[in-house]
DNA sequence: CATATGTTTCTTATGTATAAAAAACAGGGG
DNA sequence: CCCCTGTTTTTTATACATAAGAAACATATG
């Protein structure tokens, strides 16, 4: 019943480390491999059990010894490798916004059981963990509301982030100079700037910078609801810009000069102008996301 | 296999709304009665047979008769009128918060239901919407862990807190005299100071009224997030409290008197004044809540 | 024809089952 | 005695089953 995601998935990295190795090299121990590989030590028994019946590794007393380098086909494709419940999140952001679903829409979990090919309790699974997105709502013995991915939610969403990422960007002001943040802020420039120069070939790869520059800011000053806000932010920018590509390049470069503005605002240490430099981005993305959702 | 306690419930409903009627008299339709019980025909007709069966009421063609008063004793008592989620939700802030779990605490789905009697199922959809509170964590294949209610949990609880009730307090200012909500916080007023007249004898009705009134603070300018924020609070002065008496009657009535201060002050419309009003309750909210989790 | 009740169908809440994965236990060799 | 592998036990992820409840449909009555 269970799927064995966690097997494949660890079954393809174990390709990638037996690839670093030779012919006739020994495997590190079971427990060496469970730590690499970040799984139980079950697991990586099938994992090694498995590549001993496609002989390449064999194993002998105590040891096992490479035969064979894997081939890139004997790979476990994509797919067999995310677990139900990460599967139907996939399917569920793409009924969304599609746009199957206009606000207002009942959401039935029978029905979206049916038509994702899964059973009801991994909807209900999901649709619980998914409330906290504010996209839709619980009606006592009845379903859920579908609330809409509208104008207000992106408003509202807005709110909140600037008030969240104010309050943190402003605490670089106070920093001192022996801070690890420093590094971290110099490393993540760098990272902009060479994203900036190839900006043409990997506009795509934003999307994640955006996220790690955001969560290096408020991680300053932990905070379990900002961080927990911010999956909600990486959310919706994941998959909304996902379906909606219009203008991605132009829109990523301006983020990123945005973002390399705010930098080096932040290492001024003068709360002014961080507060321009952060709210200039905020409204930006803000304006951004509202366009987008209009069409 | 579901249990019925909505019929319970609405059962127990059914009986005070006979006790407004008198014998001989003729019960509503069918319909009137499903939108004064909130819940569907398929229920009433449940109930309504139920009644029946006890002599309560007698069913002719197309009425019903009222042909003796019901007995308070033949309500159904509290506990099954509770969904076993809603059960379930007890008996883990019970388990919580009577010390049974200390911070890094690993949660076990299996025993978890073992312990309260009821299927995992319940347990694992209880834990993903628990999650929100920011007191566990989720961890792959493995479990949950139980962060704590500690310090660190209240400090970051009470910094957002801050941010989203100064953000609505200093609305109050922009507020136009005939905006209706002068006349709910005129009605908040009075239930304060009811309250607060009769305290020795009614200080355990606070808690709700806590909840209403920063519920009404927010509402001012309506943000899915913070309402589900005030979700995390409300719990937590719940649950908490309500195993922590500590002191509760003064405790009560020093917040409601700082309640009654920022209802001064946000009829006022200065912003200085709600600043100092609301800082203060928050802070001395913030520092009872330490007090009290330190023991 | 509108509204009420009777009947049927569909959906949700909750329990149970089971393969996959994790964890615990046990013996053995350096 | 520590670490390694073999074995057993426990737990989680997922599917499926079913009574309670909601909704839709049908028929009757004023």
């Amino acid at each position: 019943m269970r799927t064995d995601t966690t097997f494949k998935r660890a079954f393809n990295d174990m390709i990638e480390i037996i690839r670093t190795l030779d012919l006739g090299e020994e495997l590190p121990s079971e427990n060496a491999l469970r730590a690499q590989l970040g799984v139980s030590r079950t697991t990586v028994r099938k994992v090694l059990a498995g590549m001993a019946a496609r002989g390449i590794i064999m194993s002998e007393a105590h040891r096992r010894i490479i035969r064979k380098q894997p081939r890139q086909k004997e790979r476990y494709p994509k797919e067999e490798t995310l677990a139900i419940s990460e599967q139907v999140e996939t399917s569920f952001m793409e009924w969304m916004l599609r746009g199957d679903a206009c606000p207002g829409t009942e959401i039935n979990e029978t029905e979206l059981a049916r038509k994702f090919g899964v059973a009801t309790t991994i909807i209900r699974e999901f649709l619980n963990r998914f409330q906290k997105y504010g996209l839709i709502e619980k009606r006592q013995n009845a379903g859920w509301v579908f609330k809409g991915f509208t104008a207000s939610f992106a408003l509202e969403l807005f709110e909140i982030r600037e008030m969240f990422e104010m309050r943190s960007a402003r605490l670089f002001a106070t920093l001192p100079d022996g801070s690890p943040v420093w590094k971290q802020i110099q490393a993540m420039r760098a990272a902009h700037l060479e994203l900036l120069a190839d900006i043409d070939a990997r506009f795509q790869d934003f999307s994640e910078l955006d996220s790690r520059f955001h969560r290096l800011i408020t991680a300053v000053a932990p905070n379990r609801f900002i961080e927990s806000f911010q999956d909600v932010i990486a959310m919706v920018f994941h998959y909304h810009y996902q379906w909606n590509k219009r203008d991605e390049r132009a829109r990523n470069e301006v983020a990123i000069r945005e973002h390399l503005a705010l930098i080096e605002a932040l290492e001024s240490r003068n709360v002014a102008s961080i507060d321009r430099a952060c709210r200039l981005h905020l409204t930006s993305a803000r304006e951004t996301l509202l366009r987008s959702i209009m069409q």
